[in-house]
DNA sequence: ACAACGATACCCT
DNA sequence: GGGTATCGTTGTT
């Protein structure tokens, strides 16, 4: 792992679900597989709540996809869509069946070993979830995985590189049909990782790194 | 056993 | 902006 990397608690994740969200942001995510390390800075997030969230997986109750969204905050969510993968990171207590997307980081570690899983340009590798678990070689076999104890996802801050002066952007989630006009999406305004065409707000520009 | 669907991405116009 | 490839999950025969 990256000297000086620290990795959140379980508690981190145990708090409302937008809360998290919010906080995910500027914050590193890494995979390591085997001898290979990739990850960067999160700059977009959306969140699943609890009861109510007709867009969310656990709306319907307990399947075999979602069962471990019901699990305590602090594990890791994979779910199949579109023969493509997706990565959520489960909050709040048990049996709360709520999660956050991850739909977007900056890239910062293993560059080349997602320009192969992608082959794509650098702008093009993680902005999206789908890219994203595709650029981190993330597919069901890590669902499940505990964030806060596993050896293969990590999420933490990184001196000098999580992002600490940005300027967060509200807008609803994208790609639902239900419950779509809920403000849940949070990305980090001007970061050119952040998916789709509405990836700025006006204003001063915001806190970027060297890749 | 089967058909419909989707928190996607890509390619086209 | 629109069409669709593609496949795991889900609900329905």
């Amino acid at each position: 792992l990256p000297i000086g990397f620290k990795r959140l608690p379980g508690s981190f994740y145990r708090n409302s679900t937008e809360k998290v969200a919010r906080s995910l942001l500027g914050l590193v995510l890494v995979r390591v597989d085997g001898a290979t390390v990739c990850g960067g800075v999160i700059v977009e997030t959306e969140a699943y709540l609890p009861a109510d969230d007709r867009a969310c997986h656990s709306h319907r109750g307990v399947t075999a996809r979602n069962q471990v969204m019901f699990k305590t905050g602090g594990h890791l969510y994979v779910y199949a869509i579109h023969a493509k993968f997706c990565m959520n990171v489960v909050t709040e207590t048990k049996n709360r069946g709520s999660a956050v997307l991850i739909r977007a980081i900056q890239p910062l570690w293993g560059i080349k070993r997602m320009q192969r899983n992608r082959s794509a340009e650098i702008g093009q590798l993680t902005n999206g979830p789908g890219k994203l678990c595709q650029a981190l070689d993330v597919d069901l076999e890590l669902n499940g995985e505990n964030l806060a104890g596993g050896d293969r996802v990590f999420i933490g801050r990184f001196p000098n590189r999580s992002l600490s002066d940005y300027k967060l952007v509200v807008t609803p989630r994208i790609g639902i049909s239900q419950a779509a006009d809920l403000p849940l999406r949070f990305f980090v305004d001007r970061n050119k990782f952040v998916s789709g065409r509405r990836r700025d707000h006006s204003g001063p520009a915001n806190q970027q790194f060297e890749v």
